[in-house]
DNA sequence: AATTGTGAAATTGTTCACAGCA
DNA sequence: TGCTGTGAACAATTTCACAATT
């Protein structure tokens, strides 16, 4: 009855929901596209290889989309996944590091789509300062913290070397930056108001050959 | 007894244990090389950001590694993990698609560090074909099958559009290949005998932002 | 005294199964 | 009849707590 007994759903769902609420989300773009109207939890489940009361439950923590005998209503539910995923608006984003990795992801058109922009990309090393990248000139990291700020930047990307991320990361959270997308293979260590995803790509290949020494089948079985 | 009553330890193990062992593996890199001979399992779950008792518990599915009261010796826990995660051996890798994503992967020293060596970069675009990316020269994707024999690729390494992924995948799944690392956003549909992880980088970003969204204090708490 | 290895307890996440509704 | 929404059952994972060991 106070104000505050507003619900409060978030910080209790488990991140394994938020990921597939992501799997729902790109399975219904593509459908929207294709002009279906509704889908069943079972169609969309079986679109992501999930179960369909796993996509009934995930949904259920956040409200009501569906009709029973019905399904779901296909651009509404996008819609609203859109709205609970922060991704019916535009992020302002900078790339730490002009390698290899910084460099494709200014150019990768994925992000774009969905509404990450990335408006600048730094690095420390003169010679590659004033390159160019996918129409973004690369700024000096001196400028890290007046670019931060001026461009009201709210989500950086770090893949920079592993020894230089920490003290990158450090320099953002000073100048008041809340999210930050890890590339460096390290673990990072931030305060607890600040998100922080890592991906890990050795990560994944070390699963694939774990998969592949320990669990592959003989040729015949 | 007999002899298929050895240890069939793999297959019950979790995911997750299976990706903090590549997190120890990582952590334990950094210790041998500063030389410190032995750690406990507070200090190694420490640098991961997770708790003693997950580590000793992870560990313990694998076996005995460490000395009650004195900690695990770190070369030799180090090298045993390798041999675990299977990375105690070189792995042919081939990249499919030298867009953005693809020749940064080329490139990437990390990967090589860890005895995955790229040996093939393929893309269907001829203007794209016989450019040199990090020492490789494009190949036609027309060469995928003859190629992943002749170079006894093992994993293979997907950085092609969404609509592509999926033929591109069935074609390696034929010519006998069981091991995927895709990047297109897509799920794909593989034999249950092939490995395949999925890298999903809109994903990580949306997390970010749902969570800056979601569950982000207010600036006074 | 310190620290592992591990059953048992607690917690978290998934699936079931069916009431409720279109 | 078909399909959602959900509490209850079940399964998996993590944490606890302590005996065992150096």
């Amino acid at each position: 009855m106070t104000p505050k007994a507003r619900v409060r759903t978030a910080g209790r769902i488990s991140e394994s929901t938020i990921k597939r609420l992501s799997l729902y989300y790109r399975a219904l773009s593509v459908l929207e596209q294709t002009g279906q109207g509704t889908v069943s939890s079972q169609d969309l489940a079986g679109r992501e290889d999930l179960s369909p009361a796993q996509v009934r439950k995930d949904l259920s923590f956040f409200g009501t989309f569906g009709t029973r005998g019905l399904g779901y209503p296909v651009g509404e539910l996008r819609a609203k996944l859109a709205r609970i995923l922060g991704i019916d608006r535009t992020w302002n984003v900078a790339v730490l590091g002009a390698g290899n990795i910084g460099t494709a992801l200014v150019s990768y058109r994925e992000f774009k789509n969905q509404g990450f922009l990335i408006k600048r990309i730094f690095d420390s090393d003169p010679r590659k300062v004033g390159a160019r990248h996918g129409g973004l000139v690369v700024s000096d990291i001196a400028r890290l913290e007046s670019d931060l700020v001026s461009e009201r930047i709210e989500i950086v990307v770090i893949a920079v070397p592993a020894e230089a991320a920490q003290p990158l990361a450090d320099r953002c959270v000073r100048a008041g930056l809340k999210a930050i997308l890890n590339f460096a293979p390290v673990n990072l260590v931030l305060p607890d108001d600040v998100c922080l995803r890592t991906e890990n790509m050795s990560m994944e290949l070390e699963y694939l050959s774990y998969t592949l020494v320990n669990c592959a089948l003989p040729p015949q079985g």
